[in-house]
DNA sequence: TATTGACTTGGAGCTAACTCCAAGTTGTAA
DNA sequence: TTACAACTTGGAGTTAGCTCCAAGTCAATA
């Protein structure tokens, strides 16, 4: 698979592969005997993990630390481990926090919802507003 | 109450209080007579807001302009009411990438127990390793 | 085989969101 | 009333994560 299509396969510039690739948030990509690259299953696999965990939020260092140490190989299974609960439980209170602005939108949304149906601004709470 | 205070509650720094006020993320503090932060019920309110809604992702460009169209009035209700449905659209996306790289996690974490519960590691399916 | 468009690398440049700094002012404690 | 920590402002600097660029190479077509 050419670059092209694995851009247009994840919806992402062929700059930014290259800067995963550059900087180890992916492994060495396949190349052709002409030195283009040429994406294998694993190869893509590596690519799809990668922006899933970065559109997580996770912190490209992480995933630069994580293909360091699964090229280490076997030794480095308990801090692969470590790293992935690690980033579990930042995902997890990023998701919290997520929903107390989500319960804070619903909250103002319903209230301009009744202001603009009744004409009335009724900002009688423990609101800025 | 003073920038320090609110600092230590909501564990922020005193640069990142003024420059949220000095873009506009924030209104003007109230001053006290020689011009030193003091900062009232509702300063607070839109302190904590402001917070609450970087801390779910929200640009400080979305914050800036909803702070502009509050301070236009009530004229601004619609935009304002359209701004925030916006705002809850991109949230409830982003949790939605959220889960699906913890479900990755997940499937990632189990995998790594049993490996070193049974010290074999066996990826045999479509993964990157 | 010559052209043309997509690919390569290394390095520089950009944007968002802070974070730090210098020079000056305020206000509390001795 | 003097010292001194904490505050003020405007502006410059930093970091993460891309994004763009120049100069050259590769490969499909005329």
């Amino acid at each position: 698979m050419t670059i092209k299509e694995v851009c247009e396969k994840y919806d992402i510039t062929p700059d930014t592969l290259r800067y995963y690739e550059r900087v180890g948030v992916i492994p060495t990509v396949t190349r052709t005997a002409g030195g283009i690259r040429d994406y294998q299953e694993t190869d893509i696999a590596w690519v799809e993990n990668a922006i899933c965990f970065r559109d997580a939020g996770m912190p490209v260092e992480m995933l630069i630390e994580y293909v360091k140490l699964f090229q280490e190989g076997d030794k480095t299974i308990d801090a692969r481990a470590n790293l992935l609960k690690e980033a579990r439980e930042t995902i997890v209170e990023a998701k919290k926090k997520y929903d107390i602005a989500l319960a804070k939108l619903d909250y103002k949304i319903r209230r301009y919802e009744i202001a603009q149906k009744t004409g009335v601004l009724s900002w009688d709470d423990c609101e800025e507003e």
